[in-house]
DNA sequence: ACTCGGTCCTGAAGGC
DNA sequence: TGCCTTCAGGACCGAG
């Protein structure tokens, strides 16, 4: 489910639970993700400082004392709720599920951390598509889940000519090549579909015929696009929610995402929104704007 | 070396 | 408490 927006506001609100606390404890209670847990996972967990949360395409790394750090990635429905000792519940559109109760009793949790503050922190997770593993931290960036990863776009060096680089010669449609974390990491289908949309490129386009003058305006839809994302808190679209069960905002202020049918809402854009299925998933986009 | 389709898993939604 | 099919925000793996 989540893309780099919805990864970045959980690491928003699991870094002042995790930051400078100790892990007191740590439990699974189920091993299966998408791999299988690491050796003595829980062990190696527990009693380590938590230095830092941090981000890097898709995500969540939380740096340890003693070398190691904590790689997690929530998959299509990973989710992480944070329930402070002392929970002061404030107004706002929470979800109620069972599993937010801060047991970590429910179906789906499968992993429990408990900081020295009595914080728990509990990964529910029903599809078990995400992933947990600890890696070196010295040499984190040669790790095979990482050393093959493209550029982080909202950094100053994701220019249009880095895009342009990646993309020539690539003899697939834009759609597809903007999903391949190897070109630029952290979208997902919705904003491809969106930063698509903004710059009226058709998802159909051959990849390499973006490079160039195209690739100039794509890179700042795909900038902009994530950072009113970010700002927004994330889409809540399904079960996707804050650290701290509150939902993002940034659905209702999709363009053509799941949009089917319904007109283009740019102005003065007398287009439908149209779907069309590539390399398995669905591409939202207006023909009229898109080219 | 690339590109594409199938696959992992569960639940929600929609058609009948 | 209806049943069946389809679809879902990700990413790996093997076939061609």
């Amino acid at each position: 489910m989540p893309e780099l927006p919805e990864v970045e506001t959980v690491r928003r609100g699991l870094a002042p639970a995790l930051e400078g606390r100790r892990i007191a404890r740590a439990t699974v209670r189920r091993g299966d993700l998408r791999r299988p847990f690491p050796n003595a996972f829980a062990h190696r967990l527990e009693g380590r400082l938590v230095r830092r949360v941090k981000r890097r395409a898709k995500y969540l790394l939380a740096d340890l004392d003693g070398g190691e750090t904590l790689i997690m990635h929530l998959g299509m429905s990973g989710r992480f709720t944070v329930h402070r000792a002392t929970e002061t519940k404030k107004p706002g559109r929470f979800v109620h599920k069972p599993a937010d109760d801060g047991s970590g009793t429910g179906k789906h949790d499968h992993v429990i951390l408990e900081t020295d503050e009595g914080t728990r922190i509990v990964y529910t997770d029903h599809r078990r598509f995400g992933l947990m593993l600890l890696a070196d931290t010295a040499t984190l960036e040669e790790h095979p889940l990482f050393a093959e990863i493209g550029p982080e776009p909202l950094d100053r060096s994701f220019t249009p000519a880095l895009l342009s680089a990646a993309l020539k010669g690539k003899r697939t449609p834009i759609k597809s090549a903007l999903l391949d974390q190897r070109v630029v990491a952290g979208l997902g289908n919705i904003y491809v579909c969106e930063a698509l949309f903004r710059a009226g490129i058709s998802p159909k386009r051959m990849a390499s015929s973006v490079a160039g003058a195209r690739a100039d305006k794509l890179v700042p839809a795909i900038k902009q696009v994530l950072r009113q994302a970010v700002a927004a808190g994330g889409s809540s679209i399904s079960d996707y929610a804050h650290a701290d069960g509150e939902l993002g905002d940034y659905q209702y202020k999709l363009f053509v995402y799941d949009r089917e049918g319904e007109p283009c809402r740019k102005t003065d854009c007398s287009g439908k929104v149209r779907r069309l299925v590539q390399s398995g998933r669905s591409s939202f986009f207006c023909s009229t704007c898109q080219r």
